[in-house]
DNA sequence: ACCTATAATGAGAATGATTCTTATTATCAG
DNA sequence: CTGATAATAAGAATCATTCTCATTATAGGT
């Protein structure tokens, strides 16, 4: 299912950068796209219908997080997941299954960020940390590893 | 530094898992104990005064995590990171530096840290998730790498 | 449409972290 | 002290990821 809003804004942030859209580079983010969180390389190559060879993949992938288009999650078993910036799919946080190791986003109502927006000042600056980004990681089990 | 609290209570929990306590696994747990934050094994390896190969720090680092004395962290660029289980350390969340890749750990007062939690059980509750951890991931520049 | 310069692709080699295999050595219980 | 078992060490094997380089596609000017 394509995402015209989506692609138009990715179209822009490339040409500003001066980076092709090809046709290999709209499949993968097509992919990503339809994903529910961060995948894998893996999972990004079986979602494709036309197939990318992995080079291709990795260096796609490796151009939109440069471009700031994907950006990277490790966690889990340690591989790299790749997912939409948040500037196109929106601020939110991550539930980490440590059984099977997929991680869905999850939203969080303004109020609650907000908090944790202030308890993450605090926590930097009493480190001389200058914060750029902040996660909540939550792990346990996701619904469809509970049995 | 050597640290007999902390080593008791690892080696406690080692007996009550008849896992033994040996010299090389002595010395890979107390570089974990001198570092200040979790360490890829080439830190941890450089630490050691007397050098432990490689195979044996993967398989110590490997059993001390399935005995729930060390636990894995990913981040940066990907590295895996081992550190104490918090069981021993005391819960804390994450500062990584994403230019230099080292994650230092912060804590955080009783009272935020309540917040946290219900916040995080909410979140996951609404999702049908099963928590059993969770961790605050603050990213930015260290204060070593801010100029 | 046709060149031309340049960027992107694809196939496979190379790298680097991590895991596995197996023979040797250390440890614990009796 | 001795045997049974667990741990160690060396190197091979694996797997994700990156690199190389020859080929192909693309955008802009003609």
């Amino acid at each position: 299912m394509p995402h015209p809003q989506l692609d138009q804004q990715i179209a822009k942030r490339l040409a500003d950068k001066d980076v092709r859209f090809t046709k290999g580079r709209r499949s993968v983010v097509a992919g990503l796209v339809n994903g529910e969180g961060p995948m894998t390389v893996t999972e990004i190559q079986e979602s494709l219908e036309v197939s990318v060879p992995l080079s291709s993949l990795y260096r796609t992938l490796a151009v939109m997080n440069e471009s700031g288009v994907v950006s990277t999650h490790h966690s889990g078993q340690g591989l790299t997941r790749y997912e939409l910036a948040e500037w196109l799919t929106g601020h939110h946080h991550h539930l980490v299954c440590t059984r099977c190791g997929t991680v869905d986003d999850i939203e969080i109502d303004v109020e609650h960020e907000r908090q944790l927006e202030v308890l993450v000042s605090t926590l930097a600056g009493g480190a001389n940390f200058d914060v750029s980004d902040h996660s909540l990681e939550i792990d346990g089990l996701c619904h469809r590893c509970q049995r």
